[in-house]
DNA sequence: GCAAAAGTGTTGGATCTACACCCATGT
DNA sequence: ACATGGGTGTAGATCCAACACTTTTGC
């Protein structure tokens, strides 16, 4: 027996991943095109999303979805705003696509967004014509899901200075130049080597592993790893006031 | 004509109000009061929401909510997150509860909270038998309320200390203490009085105003009022990194 | 004059910022 | 040997935390 759809609630994953290598944050997007006779009627990204089961969960339908998008599981997800403005699906295209799809027009969506490293993806398999864009690089964006992933993104440009989000978009083991890039990357700042280099490895959870980059053309970096058992111990809340 | 209401999507609002005199931050509350012959079926608390109308935006039936209840419009809202369990009403006295309501059993709610003054809301008009709660010392609370409840004041924890809405609970005119006792209130700490006032009166938004209290049985503070304009001009993003 | 809360300064420690060169490695 | 990015130290400024007494007012 089918579970039964919520037809009014949807849940969308914003999908970002970083690419260490290209030092690029990107979402995961997927194609939405109709063609009619001569006529492209739709061709643009969406992200990926789905209903809303009868007896589910909110938070399992994001994690079914991402699921069905990348085969993964276990990734950091977080529930980050509801879209449900009336009118959020009625620009021309969104309704002649609405029309092959089983949805109400008045649909709100619960936005997640995910964490996860670009190259744990495997597209290759994927059925959905999904695609990595660079989220400042974005393609025409279907529904109103440009402003969706924007939001996700303030979002995640302010947790990843008090939370430590940052380390579900590296590998395991990572370099502490890796780490910079990564923020400079999201935040779009530059930040000093020096000092930014001392700040990590004086953090009990910032571990020094016994290893070294390898394979690389010049002199491989000190590799190490993030420590969330120690962080949970080690880190205090601090109440101090900075508006 | 009447607009028609979603019967599975609606909107809750934890109402804070900060009672200046008596330094308590409080939850706005209705009474939910059932009785069948003898017996008390149903008696206790819930936060004040209702349906999401067909046309209408989700804020709009937050501050409709508001409106009705306190009679307040452009009060402070922040929507914060969705509940979506699919048992979230599964409570025995919910069920009995919803009989009697135009109430799907798996509705989704997505919460707002408002900051605003207690001395703002007239509840002698009220004729919903809404009652202000101490957060820290609240009744028995129907629905899944006090887990909407506790996740709206964690955010307004985590919020406080770097937006200005702490302003937002307070009086047009202020004194310093008064800023210090909220935050005492608020985050349930103690503050160093001599630190905490150099550090707001330092602040270019924070306007020392040609006037003190009246009225009052001791010293009369020097008031101040805060400037949204200048903080507007004066804030500066700074991307210091707290992990 | 007394009760009650308002208001006031200093010091030591920690943390941030700014800044430029040498080093280790693979090719 | 050279190109590439890895890695390193210091000094000045700012900010935070800790700490206790005097002042002003209404009664």
């Amino acid at each position: 027996m089918k579970p039964e759809k919520i037809l009014n609630i949807s849940v969308d994953c914003v999908v970002f991943g970083y690419d260490t290598t290209t030092k690029s944050l990107n979402v995961l997007m997927i194609k939405r095109y109709l063609k009619d006779k001569q006529k492209i009627l739709v061709n643009d990204y969406v992200l990926t999303g789905y209903h809303v089961y009868t007896h589910e969960k909110l938070d399992d339908t994001a994690t079914r979805v991402l699921k069905e998008l990348t085969g993964l599981t276990d990734q950091y997800k977080k529930q980050f705003k509801v879209f449900g403005d009336p009118n959020r699906l009625s620009n021309e295209k969104d309704l002649i696509w609405i029309k092959n799809e089983e949805f109400n027009l008045r649909t709100i969506t619960v936005a997640y967004y995910f964490l996860l490293k670009t190259e744990d993806v495997d597209l290759s398999k994927n059925t959905n014509d999904a695609e990595w864009f660079p989220v400042n690089e974005l393609p025409q964006v279907g529904f109103d899901h440009e402003k969706i992933i924007m939001e996700a993104y303030d979002d995640l440009k302010e947790k990843c200075l008090s939370e430590p989000i940052i380390f579900e978009l590296l590998p395991d083991k990572f370099t502490i130049n890796e780490v910079q890039d990564l923020y400079q990357s999201i935040l779009g700042i530059e930040i000093d080597n020096r000092n930014f280099r001392r700040k990590l490895i004086n953090k009990k959870y910032i571990i020094a592993l016994d290893e070294k980059q390898i394979g690389v053309s010049k002199k491989p970096a000190q590799l190490y790893m993030f420590s969330k058992d120690i962080y949970d111990k080690v880190f205090q809340k601090n109440y101090l006031i900075t508006i």
